[in-house]
DNA sequence: TTGTAGGCGTTATCAC
DNA sequence: GTGATAACGCCTACAA
């Protein structure tokens, strides 16, 4: 064998003696082939180790099992949560995941769509949370199936994995309403379905518990460390006492400005963060949280994606998965 | 123009009245094109909304503009930091990235090599921190380069980007040694060669204050935050002063052992971790921690990946970044 | 059960 | 400058 020489299904099938046509039967698992003839393959294929070459394949065969994952940043705790979800099924299906940080630019994910269907991924999962209507009308055009994970589509149309985030955000204002009368809520940016969803949550509570809506006590449009550290003085101008925060990581801002500033929490503080990202574990003390089951968010995404891509039936689309309110040490 | 059917080169040639090749130069830049018919092209593109096939150009061309990143688990906070590097870069130089997640597991590296190597991408870059050999062997012999960071390979001949992890583990070591008898250092697994090479800068360090070396202050294959919560008894046990922490999910989990204990830092302990990874800067106190420039580790493995895939001069394939140290308060 | 041959959508090498 | 035309490596009817 010529060594260095990467050997073709061409090559395989002259050493076995067979045609190409045979040699794709046994790579690809198709019955209809002898015993004996097979063993002969896969005698040959050993010798000249040969790997069959998944461009040439996807071009032939329009499928390159491999999918996209548009996530805003790597690096934050919750997306690689989802992320790490969708890439274990997509890897127990065989399908290879690129994955493009767009930094929620509306400009950047535009060229990142472009490219996935230039590269012709069987489907796309989508973890941008806000979804403009143009990224949602492109992904409506595009030729392979989407879904959505962690972020709602304005007229349900596109799939989606979450979880109830009204419902949510309505548990965790009743619960911290017992023991405290000024209770903050912080949703990311207002274009955020989510953030809405929240909102009427907390607002339905607030009703329900006969107290005021005041609107000073809606900080919205905060989604990193550095704003919650900010926010920690002005909820104390606010004298807010305790905070519902949509993002981990600006919860976490939130309680280390609050700790630099003295105050004890859960006595003189309650903090409830949103998503039980990893991070709610890692700060001291742990943040009582939401959880956002996000594995499964991105592990059901992905096996909705490959139904989708196999055009198997799918009764429900829009998939709402349970969460529950993990008590540790930011709240009494 | 027939909807729903996705143009190809050859239906832009007919509408713009020129043969494919000259679609191909203009999609390709290629300048030898009169600027009319140049035109001619293009606006056939834009009426067909036509865009390239990437695979059919990856199988002509066998180039795919796509690497591979294997990864031990992309929700560390780590190895997501220096993937963030890799993907701005590669997305710079038009390169989609496939991200694969490794566990750490030789069986899920190969099968991920494989994967990587029969999609035809351009070139690898290894983030697995323990290079097995049978790993390194694999890479080696891939016919794409290979770019590791935050990877030492045994023999220096697979390119890499890296710290001076031995001087690091020795100016830490020194540095608390100023106000400690009683000094531990906390490395990751003992197979990773960066192990190695922190403890010989710790026993440097030792041996220049004529400090005895105890190989009881040694907690080695400490890895988890749950490791770091165990390690905070049995570093009362042993009645340890100060830890120097590889892992900052360790250091994490340790510092709230410590806390949890009622351990005051840095008045009764400190700790320095070992990656300056986002989590220091999230727990309270922050933890003071050695730079490891997570981002640029990334950047520049991608940066020297591009060069080896045009096959441009690389000086020095073994390239050590600067480190320091971040003084933040879990040190006096 | 196996083989033949025509794509798949580009790029690249020649001619003209 | 531009146009044919052969690869690229595989899949998939269709035949046999």
């Amino acid at each position: 064998m010529t060594q260095e020489q990467i050997a073709t299904i061409y090559d395989v099938a002259r050493t076995a003696e067979v045609s190409m046509a045979t040699v794709s039967r046994v790579v690809n698992g198709n019955t209809n082939v002898k015993e004996s003839t097979r063993q002969r393959v896969l005698d040959a294929i050993d010798q000249l180790n040969y790997r069959p070459n998944a461009i040439a394949r996807g071009l032939a065969s329009k499928r390159t099992t491999t999918i996209g994952v548009i996530i805003p940043t790597i690096t934050n705790t919750y997306f690689s949560g989802i992320a790490r979800g969708v890439d274990d099924i997509a890897s127990m299906y065989q399908y290879d995941v690129i994955i493009a940080n767009s930094d929620n630019d509306e400009d950047k994910e535009l060229k990142i769509i472009e490219s996935l269907l230039s590269k012709q991924v069987d489907g796309i999962i989508y973890l941008g949370k806000i979804l403009s209507k143009k990224i949602s009308k492109k992904l409506k055009e595009a030729r392979v199936p989407v879904v959505l994970s962690g972020t709602l589509d304005h007229d349900n149309e596109l799939a989606s994995v979450n979880i109830d985030y009204k419902k949510a955000a309505y548990q965790t204002t009743v619960q911290l309403l017992k023991k405290n009368k000024r209770v903050a809520i912080v949703p990311s940016a207002m274009t955020e379905l989510e953030s809405k969803l929240r909102l009427e949550g907390y607002k339905q509570a607030l009703k329900e518990a006969g107290i005021g809506f005041d609107k000073e006590l809606v900080f919205e449009g905060n989604m990193t460390f550095e704003d919650g550290l900010a926010l920690s003085k002005k909820m104390k101008k606010e004298k807010v006492q305790a905070a519902i925060v949509a993002y981990d990581v600006v919860a976490v801002g939130l309680l280390h400005g609050l700790l630099e500033q003295g105050i004890t929490l859960p006595k003189d503080f309650e903090i409830v963060a949103g998503a039980n990202s990893l991070l709610t574990l890692y700060c001291f003390p742990a943040l009582t949280s939401v959880n956002q089951p996000l594995y499964d968010m991105g592990a059901i995404a992905m096996r909705m994606l490959t139904k989708l891509i196999h055009k198997e039936e799918v009764k429900e689309n829009q998939i709402i998965l349970e969460h529950e309110i993990v008590k540790r040490d930011s709240t009494k």
